[in-house]
Formats: structure tokens, C-alpha cells, sequence
DNA sequence: CTTGACTCCGTACCTAGGTACGGAGTGTAT
DNA sequence: ATACACTCCGTACCTAGGTACGGAGTCAAG
């Protein structure tokens, strides 16, 4: 592989150094997540930055986001000054949604507690669990 | 539709009770989300608690857990004594797991509210925009 | 005792997000 | 200059989580 083009990649080096399969870049840009990057000779030559956006789709995913939330994302982080007001706009809209989906796994969280607390332990006499209970009871736990 | 067998359902009523359609009551029969009720004259009959376990699923569901992560809790949800130092080490870990994702989505929020501070206003100078530069810098935007 | 709504079951199909295949071209090391 | 790894592209296939179809049986009202 030679040194000239300063650091270019090909598409198995890009995979490699984003930790995905080279089929997974190729599907990247039939969805349209990554540009279609400029080719010497066929092949498509990436840079780091592309590497960079590989790496920022797999993180949000990880966290639970559609590719087409990752898109939404990726495309307040390509704007420019004349969209300002609808990137504050969505970040806010995004924000709001995460605070919805954490306030979620919090309550999830104090109930999966107080359930290990109430039927998980081997003092326990309880011989039947209200997993379901509390989840009706908007997550929370032993009414009291 | 005789009153007989006090509330029992067929499936189309279970479906809208548990607002999913009716083929989704029988996926997951299939996947074993749901016991098989017994049935009078062919037909499945079912009670208040699978309304219940059907929108527990749901619910579940929609913050971002498959329906293998939904059967583990409802297995919590299902068992006796006996199970009981099981439970709470699965409590645990699942605990643990939400609490990871809750972690991540803090710093996703922090880092969309420093994003649309820094990026978003009409006052702001910058001409190029860093959220993938406060991903890589662990969700921490601006590292100031 | 017929009609219309509902249920049965298996199988086919759908979207999302990939993964694999196959035949042809390319790039580089020896 | 030949081998071997890598790339190209299109298409087919895979899992998860459903959704739809079709022919047959069943229920309850009129």
C-alpha cells in the first residue's frame, strides 16, 4: 500500500479501523449515512473522518436510536449557520425525548430494586411476585 | 357473547383490550411471550392478566429492549421460592444494564444541550459544528 | 338454520439492519 | 508477469418483530 494520497483508506482498512464488516460501510451508503467518498482507479479512498462517522452511528444505535434517528443527528452535526434555529429546535426535541425515555429507566430501575428487595431475597416469605403490579403501578414498587 | 366463564376473552377482544392487533397476540404465542390459554370448543380463551402481560411487553419494548430482554423479566415476574437467589442476581445485572444506558443517555443529553448552546443560537460565531468532536470526547462537549 | 363476524392454522410477506455470494476488475509483492 | 489479496456491483439471504392471506370451522342473533 503506498504512503501518497496522505492517509486515504480503502473500504476494508475504513471497516477495520470503525470495527464493522466491509458489507456494512456499502450498506451505509445505500441509506445514505456516508458519502459517497471520491475514487482513484474504481476504488473509494475514505479519510478519518469517515471512520469517525462509523463509529458515531454505532455508539447511538447502541443506545437505542434508529438509523433514521442517527441520520436526524448526523444531519444537525453537517449544518451550517443559516440552520440554526431549526438545530435548536431539534436539539431540543431530541432532548426532550431522551429525558422521557431516562425518567423510564429510572422508575424501571428503583422497581427491578425493590422487586429483588421484596421477592428476591431468601428472607422473603412472599410466595408471589408483583413484577406486573408494579408495572401497572407506573413502575413503582410496594405501594406503601 | 355469553357471560358465562366470568370475563373470559377470545383473542380479538384480548387484542384490542391490549391495543396490539390479534396477530401479534398470536406471535407471541409462537415466541413464548405468552402461555397458550386453555381453549373451549377450539377457541383460546383468555383472562385480565394476559391483557396485562401483552402491555408489559409493550411497554417494555418501546425503551429499547428486544422481546428475549421482555421474556427474562417476565420469567422474574413468574417465579417461586425456589428461584429466588436467581432473581436477584438477575435483578442485578439488569439493574446494572439500564443503569449503563441511563449513563450514556445523561451524556447524550449533555452533550445535545452544550451542542445547541455552542452551535445553535443565532449568536454563536462558530462556522463549523463539533458534535461528532463531543462524541469522541466521551459525550463531553466542549472540553473546556 | 342461515348469515355475518369471529377464530383456527400454516405460510407468505414486510421493514430494519445487516451479512454473504459470485464473477469480474485492480494493485502490489515477488 | 503471475499470484493473491483486495475491491467492484448486484442480488440473495438472515434475524427480529411483526402483518397479511386464505380456506375452513364456530358462535350467536335473527
Amino acid at each position: 500500500m503506498k504512503k501518497t494520497d496522505k492517509e486515504l483508506m480503502t473500504i476494508g482498512t475504513l471497516a477495520k479501523a470503525a470495527g464493522v464488516g466491509v458489507e456494512t460501510v456499502r450498506f451505509y451508503h445505500r441509506k445514505g449515512l456516508l458519502e459517497m467518498p471520491f475514487r482513484t482507479s474504481g476504488f473509494r479512498k475514505y479519510s478519518e473522518s469517515d471512520v469517525r462517522i462509523i463509529k458515531f452511528v454505532k455508539r447511538v444505535q447502541e443506545l437505542g436510536f434508529s438509523l433514521k434517528d442517527v441520520q436526524a443527528l448526523l444531519d444537525l452535526a453537517l449544518c451550517s449557520r443559516e440552520t440554526r434555529p431549526f438545530i435548536a429546535k431539534t436539539c431540543h426535541e431530541k432532548i426532550e425525548q431522551i429525558e422521557r425515555k431516562i425518567a423510564d429507566l429510572n422508575r424501571m430501575v428503583g422497581m427491578l430494586h425493590e422487586f429483588s428487595l421484596a421477592c428476591g431475597s431468601e428472607a422473603s416469605n412472599a410466595s408471589e411476585c408483583r413484577l406486573l403490579d408494579c408495572f401497572e403501578n407506573n413502575w413503582e414498587c410496594c405501594e406503601k
